[in-house]
DNA sequence: CTCTAAAACATACAATCAGCATGTATCTAA
DNA sequence: TTAGATACATGCTGATTGTATGTTTTAGAG
């Protein structure tokens, strides 16, 4: 495999703040593709900033927690991206049953990205402390527990416990995506979509 | 924390079968105990065997692959025991339907071991592959996914997809579990078995 | 413009750890 | 009995992480 690193420029003069942006950002985009594609564990400081023109000196100047800081700093960010995906699929919808459908169907499709998935349901979960991925997580599933909550005390939705079921939903929606995402190519997707859809209805009131 | 182990008797003469036996029981027994508290990474092949009255060369030479090779042999023990728990709880129940409602609550109930849960459903999909993975899990997974495809040919159950509604099962009882671990002292456990229940109920006919 | 402090690195080094190669004692089987 | 296999121990190496320290550049203050 061959990687199109931009070299940091360090011949042009910079704004001090500039320059911590692009050292940073280079070495997140990198990281997130080492960590995606190898692990935590199989991806080595040396390698995050390989080509970049920087030395491990700089990384661990800009992420004072080192290699774990790094992967926190990553794992922030694919959280960010799922979440905004998500709600920029729901947030003209009015109707909360509606919004909470798209919202499980928008999830199955973003989760379908590799790089996403592994970092934040693979990695995050052996790497972080549980009191950590939860602070994490409130991106996340905080908004689809928020939703859940929200029907319930509307009488929208039938269950016997609101935080439960969002559990309950969450890990199957996991689950379907880790499914779906072994056999992108098949139609697994729209057999995840409507397995969801089938399990909301049947709550639906 | 103090760990009481029991040395490795070398004085006494022993067969070579009992010999290795008992060294590779010792080095697992502890590898178990570490890798659920501390996780894969931060598990030393040092601390696997401190106090066993042998050396790292003695793993080596019973575990070829390794500290990697000690894993997944804890991890297949891990899988054996969850398991064995599940098939005696449900055995001598001749209704497929109720099988598979007590073989949830067994699930639910067994995953409160944190040692069990954090090897299997944590450090195991972070530290092992996919593939090897998928061979592991047709102890626990593969079991249900067999039931719940019966279930569906005897159309005793209502599904879109049996194998994906397999995995939607397998993932709320899997959140579900690592949920009610948070808080064992609380009713948790039973809201989830409710909650699971109600979930079959509604595809049952 | 100069001077200073801090930021943004680079460099060198210490410590840990996994794995391997090699040596040695013990057991087993012919 | 003896040759080979087994069950270890020991010593070493390469990889890797983190840190301490040095150097250059930038951002203001006067």
């Amino acid at each position: 495999m061959f990687l199109f690193v931009k070299l940091l420029d360090m011949t042009t003069k910079l704004t001090k703040a500039e320059r911590t942006r692009r050292t940073r950002r280079a070495i997140l985009d990198r990281a997130h593709l080492l960590f995606a594609s190898q692990g935590y564990a199989a991806t080595a400081t040396e390698e995050m900033i390989q080509g970049l023109g920087i030395t491990r000196g700089a990384l661990y100047h800009q992420f004072k927690g080192g290699k774990q800081a790094v992967f926190e700093a990553v794992v922030e960010e694919a959280y960010g991206k799922i979440a905004t995906h998500i709600t920029s699929q729901v947030h003209s919808i009015e109707d909360n049953w509606e919004q909470l459908v798209q919202a499980s169907r928008a999830f199955l499709e973003i989760a379908q990205h590799d790089a996403l998935r592994r970092i934040v349901f693979i990695e995050a979960p052996a790497v972080l402390s549980a009191e950590r991925l939860v602070q994490f997580d409130q991106y996340g599933f905080g908004l689809l527990q928020e939703g859940i909550q929200l029907m319930v005390e509307q009488e929208q939705l039938d269950v016997v416990d609101a935080e439960g079921f969002s559990h309950l939903l969450n890990g199957a929606l996991n689950e379907l995506a880790a499914w779906v995402a072994q056999h992108p190519d098949s139609q697994r997707l729209q057999t995840a979509q409507a397995l969801v859809e089938a399990l909301l209805k049947q709550h639906h009131r």
